[in-house]
DNA sequence: AGCGCATACGTACCTACAGTACGTTTACCC
DNA sequence: GGGTAAACGTACTGTAGGTACGTATGCGCT
C-alpha cells in the first residue's frame, strides 16, 4: 500500500491545539475495528482518526498500549453494566442471573471489540488477556471474599473463583457469539444453574 | 535479519527421502517456542527444524495451520492426561478433583505451548482459541450430557457447561502460571468446590 | 515588533516477517 | 540413458509496526 497522505501539510496545525486527543484516537480505533475486524492496521486506525501513525504513538504509545487501552475500555463497560444490573439486589440466584446476562449483553453489544480484546493482536497477548481479565476479576473477587466471610466461609477461594467465573464467561461468550441460537438470558440461566447449584445435582429418582 | 542459510545446497537431498516430516516440524516448533517464547518467527522454527520456510509451508501450510496443529497437540495431551486420570473413577467430587488437577498439571508441563496456544499468534485467534477449546469441550460435553440423562436431568445444558468449564480452566491456568503460590492440587480443590457444590453454600450459622 | 524555542504535525524511511516464484539437484521409471 | 517428478534452498515481494527528521505554527521574552 502507498503511504497514506492525510491531506494536511506538515507542521503545527493552525489554532495551536491538538487535532485529536487520546480519547478520540480510541474512538477511531473502535470504529476501525468494527469496520475492518480485529486485524486492523495502525495506519487504518490513524486514517480513521484523521491523523498519521506518529500521532498514535504520541497519544497512546504503540500497538501493545493501544490493545491495553481498548481492553480496559471494554472491561470498564462490562463492570459498569454489571454493577448497575445487580444494584440493590440481594445476593442470590436471581442476582447471579442478572450479573451473567448483563455481562453477555455487553459483550454482544461490543462484539468486534470483544473479539479484538480476546486475542486479536500479535503482542504478548496472554499477558494482555490476563490483564483484561483481572480488571473484571478484581472487583468480583472483593465482593466474593466479603460475601464468603459474611456467610461464615473461607474467603481464600475468592480470587481463584473470580478468575474462574470470568474465564467461564469469556469462553462461553466467544462460543455463544458464533452460534446464536440462545438468548443472553437463556445462556445466563444455564450458567447460573451451574454456578449456583454446582454439578452435584442429586438424581431425580 | 539476514536470510538464514541452512547450510545445505538447493536441490533434492541425497537419499531421496524427505529431510523432515510433519511431526518433526511440529517438534521443532515446540522447541523454538520453549526457547524463544510465543512470538517465534517461522524462520526461527524453520532454522530449528534444519530446513527453510517453504518446507514449513509444504508440510504444515502457513502460520494459521501451524497454530492450529500445535493447539490440537496440546488439546490432545490434555484430553489424554485427563482421561487416564479419571479412568475407572465413579462420577463424583473426587473424580472432579482428579480431572482438574490433571488438566492443570498438563498445562504446567507445557507452559510455553499453552501460552502460545492461548493467543500467541497474530491470526484470527478468537477463532483458533475457540477451535482449541472445542477439542477439549466436545468430549466433555458428551460425558456431561450422558451423565445428566442418567441422573434424570435435562442434558441440554451440557454444551454450554462444557465450554464454561474449559473456559474456567483456561483463564485460571493463565492466572495460576503467573503467580505460583498454589499447588495444582490445591487449585484443583478450590475449583472443584465451586464446580461441585456451587456458590449456594448455606451459611454456617 | 521581532527573534528564538517549544509544540504539534506529516513525510519518508527502516526493519521484520509472512508468504511465494523460481532455479537447482537428486531419484525414479521407461 | 534420457525425461519427468519430487524435494529443496535462494531470493524476492508485500505489508505492517516503529522511528528519524523536516516543517509549520504558537508563545514568551526582549
Amino acid at each position: 500500500m502507498v503511504t497514506v497522505s492525510s491531506g494536511r501539510r506538515p507542521g503545527r496545525p493552525a489554532g495551536g491545539k491538538q487535532v485529536v486527543d487520546r480519547e478520540l484516537v480510541l474512538d477511531a480505533a473502535e470504529r476501525a475495528i468494527r469496520r475492518d475486524g480485529p486485524l486492523v492496521s495502525l495506519e487504518a486506525i490513524a486514517l480513521e482518526a484523521g491523523v498519521t501513525k506518529p500521532v498514535i504513538y504520541a497519544r497512546i504509545g504503540g500497538r501493545t498500549e493501544l490493545s491495553n487501552a481498548l481492553s480496559a475500555r471494554l472491561a470498564e463497560r462490562i463492570v459498569q453494566s454489571v454493577l448497575s444490573a445487580i444494584a440493590g439486589q440481594p445476593v442470590g440466584r436471581s442476582a447471579l442471573v442478572l450479573f451473567l446476562a448483563a455481562n453477555l449483553e455487553t459483550v454482544a453489544a461490543n462484539r468486534e471489540l470483544f473479539l479484538y480484546a480476546t486475542g486479536g493482536s500479535s503482542d504478548d497477548s496472554p499477558q494482555r488477556s490476563l490483564y483484561l481479565a483481572s480488571q473484571s476479576a478484581a472487583p468480583l473477587a472483593a465482593q466474593l471474599g466479603q460475601w464468603r466471610t459474611a456467610t461464615g466461609h473461607d474467603p481464600a477461594v475468592a480470587e481463584a473463583w473470580s478468575y474462574a467465573i470470568v474465564g467461564m464467561l469469556q469462553l462461553t461468550s466467544l462460543w455463544w457469539l458464533n452460534q446464536v441460537e440462545l438468548t443472553a438470558h437463556g445462556l445466563a440461566e444455564q450458567l447460573a444453574e451451574l454456578l449456583w447449584s454446582g454439578l452435584r445435582t442429586p438424581p431425580i429418582a
